[in-house]
RNA sequence: GGAGGGGUAGCCAAGCGGCCAAAGGCGGCAGACUGUAAAUCUGCUGGCAGUGUCCUUCGGGGGUUCGAAUCCCUCCCCCUCCA
């Protein structure tokens, strides 16, 4: 495939890539002399669940590997002693390296569900980092200015409210920028809030010599909430690995205005089956986007089987096909006894109030008591929507 | 080195001697309505064999008081300004 039509592939979908004309270039070289581009992707090692928003930027880097690039994926675990600078961030606690390690082995493993693992690369870059001295470090930060360090907006904002900043931050996004040198990037690929450590990459490529790392953004994934980007930190979100029934049913619980951004980042349909979808029943159209999500991370059977057992326990507002199971005794019970010997609920209290607000159904009838109650064998304890128990007498 | 502000429930934030299990908001849960969407409305959102003039909870410890989230002492932590 030549280079233009590479690069018209590898446009799709992109927040930010720049520079365009030197993305081509380095494609035009890369067939020349067939080597391929070493396309960098970071990675914090304290998440060691990816989530869809992950898949974004994922699915990209895939996308270079089917032209025939390379992956470079750099754990983060000496930067991850630092932390991102976003925000008022608190002090992360540092992780131990087998625990690091840990996380990245169920990391790569997740990871490859999307890419290919014979054209990964994976390094720590404790590797290098930390075998800088000192001086090293100093050598490296007088390679940029703060001047240039406050252009990015969380810094100036807080300095101009006079908001602490430490140094360490700064520190950062130099040492993402090393990690591009000694990788020896030629494209940088993550999501739309990293550009500006990104260009920082390329300004200390140059120093160290190097041509410039281009620069590709995904756009941030927005979560589950419908309002900030997916993060684990802040539970909004759907991983890569969950079970095929709670992936589908998190999808269709999305708000629907989430849906376009959703296909375009996650599927591969095209323009015109978009298009087809856009007329069809909001429902419908959320059940193809979990249908192609479920199948893109587990299979074409599994999602149909989500599918299926979706519309039987929503829809048709039928059981699920199977539910946990809790052994009782046949004696009459408080209804709260009952509730918490389940486990369906936290504490009595929270029995209590499930009660008195009607959220309780005992083979389908509405507890509206704390009077005991007898149980028969095989009844159907329900709380809220979706939460269900089978119980099953228990002799003695 | 000096001056000042602050640490309250999952989060933000009021309260500043009893009416405080602690306003309000967010988040969460339940109900109604639905397409497990959105919007809206309602209720709930420490614990419990005893629902109580009960127990635990307002950074930790100690004290004053009949009574403390509120006052005093002390320790820890966070932040701002000046130098």
């Amino acid at each position: 495939m030549d280079a233009r039509t590479q690069l018209e592939l590898l446009k799709r979908g992109v927040a930010v890539l720049l520079p365009e004309e030197a993305l081509l270039r380095k494609l035009e070289r890369s067939l020349e002399r067939g080597e391929p581009l070493r396309v960098k992707l970071g990675i914090d090692p304290s998440a060691p669940q990816l989530t869809l928003g992950h898949a974004v930027v994922l699915r990209k880097l895939r996308q270079f590997q089917r032209l025939g690039h390379t992956a470079v994926l750099i754990v983060g675990d000496f930067t991850r002693l630092i932390g991102d600078p976003s925000g008022r961030t608190s002090t992360r606690p540092p992780m131990s390296k087998a625990e690091i390690e840990r996380n990245m082995a169920s990391y790569a493993e997740q990871a490859y569900k999307i890419l290919d693992p014979k054209m990964t690369e994976i390094h720590y870059n404790s590797e290098w980092l930390g075998k800088l001295s000192f001086e090293d470090v100093v050598r490296l930060s007088a390679r940029y200015t703060v001047a240039r360090m406050l252009e990015r907006d969380d810094f100036s904002l807080r300095f101009k409210r006079g908001l602490p900043i430490t140094i360490m931050e700064f520190l950062y996004p130099l040492a993402q920028a090393y990690d591009s040198v000694a990788v020896a990037a030629d494209v940088e690929i993550g999501g739309e809030d990293q550009q500006f450590n990104f260009l920082i990459g390329r300004a200390i490529q140059e120093a160290f010599g190097q041509e410039p790392q281009v620069i590709l953004t995904m756009p941030l994934l927005i979560g589950t909430d419908g309002e900030m980007a997916m993060g684990q930190s802040k539970g909004n979100y759907i991983g890569v690995a969950e079970p095929p029934q709670e992936m589908f049913g998190k999808i269709m619980a999305l708000p629907d205005h989430l849906m376009p951004q959703y296909f375009a980042l996650l599927t591969d349909l095209s323009q015109e089956e978009l298009a087809k979808l856009e007329e069809a029943h909001p429902r419908d159209r959320k059940m193809r986007l979990a249908r192609e999500i479920v199948t893109q991370f587990h299979s074409p059977e599994a999602a149909a089987e989500a599918e299926e057992e979706f519309v039987r326990v929503f829809q048709r507002q039928e059981l699920p096909s199977n539910l946990p199971t809790v052994a009782v005794t046949g004696e009459p019970i408080s209804p709260l006894d009952l509730l918490s010997a389940t486990g369906l609920v936290k504490s009595r209290g929270e029995a209590r109030r499930l009660i008195d607000q009607g959220g309780v159904e005992l083979d389908g009838e509405r507890l509206t008591g704390l009077e005991p109650v007898t149980v028969r064998d095989g009844a159907i304890l329900q709380v809220g929507k979706r939460r269900f128990v089978r119980l099953v007498l228990q002799k003695g």
